[in-house]
DNA sequence: AATGGGTCCAACCGCCACATG
DNA sequence: TCATGTGGCGGTTGGACCCAT
């Protein structure tokens, strides 16, 4: 009980992850996968104690996590879900796709809960705060069905697999006053998604060498089918870690310049598929318009590398099956690239101006849902 | 330019549940 | 049944960053 095993041992490091251990972390999951957290950090070659490495894992390096802010609609998701479920994070969680519990426990931290209390609204209870306001709710429910400012305007579907594998649909109605005791008990009971189910690793690849088509993970991974979004949205897994960003409206330039691991995660991955690629050109990467990017070719032997800080590898060129659509919008410039290069290389590729371009009205992957 | 306060978030801590011997 | 190890979760915190003064 209490403390584990793994903490108390000497020599640990602890506090912010460096590159270099990120990259054996990264390195010895893609290609072993997890069996026991515990034996991680000793196989991994990291001063670390396992508990530290699975959450750096989740949290982080997990290389389905979509970054970047949060669209409106997963932020009323998360507010309608924290009504039924509380503080109960990894469930939520686990309706979020690509999202960290912690990630959200910080989100509302740091801002839902304001921006409740700013509307009048608490954040516990997510009833109005003040009496004035309850007695007004009160006035309002004798004469009218019960509605809550919360619910006022919230027109996001949940969906969530029930624990008979069927899928329960709530609307809005659900939150007058309409949630079942059966209905909550599926909420309350279902369990959190396992982060590593987003990533099925062949337990035989420690000693074939890990050799896993993309294809294979995307058919596995489970989590796809707890999309409230369905299992066929472009929402999800199949998009590429840093591209996801392009799912959010509000999404910072800087997600694919700044110096964090994410994005060099998303920068090792296209790479490695780059050099794939570069061998096989029946290897095709392809952008979707909503957002995604499949990658179709191997991960082979995946590698980390933080070259070029952060900047797109000189050797990385990626094989775009450029569809364009009406929803697709691309920038004149990147246009005339399409045109021109059936590669783009994206060394010389503006990143503010593809961050840009994927990102707000042009890209917002909710309009595909 | 220096500094102090506020914000955000990655990571840690402590607890619980469960598996195993 | 008990002790121990481990995974998982939610709460908390330290420090990096931002911004106003």
């Amino acid at each position: 009980m209490g403390r584990h095993s793994c903490c108390v041992k000497q020599k640990l490091r602890k506090g912010l992850w460096s590159p270099e251990e990120d990259e054996k972390l990264f390195n010895y999951i893609t290609r072993f996968g997890v069996g026991c957290w515990s034996s991680v950090p000793k196989l991994a070659g990291l001063q670390r104690c396992g508990k530290s490495c699975r959450l750096r894992w989740i949290n982080y390096l997990r290389p389905d996590l979509k970054r970047g802010m949060f669209s409106q609609q997963e932020e009323d998701l998360i507010i309608s879900l924290h009504e039924v479920l509380g503080n109960r994070w990894a469930q939520i969680a686990a309706q979020l796709p690509g999202r960290t519990d912690n990630e959200i426990k910080n989100f509302w931290n740091s801002c839902l809960k304001k921006k409740l209390l700013k509307q009048g609204i608490d954040p516990n209870t997510h009833k109005p705060l003040t009496e004035a306001h309850v007695k007004e709710e009160k006035k309002i429910t004798e004469t009218t069905p019960m509605q809550t400012p919360l619910s006022q305007g919230l027109s996001v579907p949940l969906t969530f697999p029930s624990s008979q594998g069927s899928t329960l649909l709530i609307d809005s109605s659900y939150y007058d006053g309409g949630l079942t005791e059966a209905s909550r008990e599926i909420f309350l009971n279902k369990p959190a998604l396992d982060p590593l189910s987003y990533y099925d690793f062949p337990m035989g690849a420690a000693q074939s060498g890990f050799n896993l088509p993309m294809s294979q993970c995307q058919t596995s991974l489970k989590a796809s089918d707890q999309s409230p979004f369905g299992p066929n949205s472009s929402y999800g897994f199949l998009t590429m870690p840093s591209l996801t960003n392009s799912d959010h409206g509000n999404v910072s330039v800087t997600e694919f310049s700044d110096n964090n691991s994410a994005s060099k995660i998303s920068s090792l991955f296209m790479n490695e598929q780059v050099k794939e690629s570069s061998s096989n050109s029946s290897n095709m990467s392809t952008i979707y318009p909503g957002g995604g990017c499949h990658i179709s070719g191997m991960i082979e032997n995946a590698g980390f590398s933080w070259e070029g800080d952060n900047k797109f590898d000189p050797l990385f060129q990626f094989q775009v099956n450029a569809t364009k659509s009406e929803d697709f919008k691309i920038s004149p410039w990147e246009e005339g690239q399409l045109q021109t290069h059936n590669s783009i290389d994206f060394t010389s590729f503006p990143l503010t101006s593809l961050s840009e371009d994927l990102t707000g009205e042009n890209f917002d992957v909710f309009q595909h849902i």
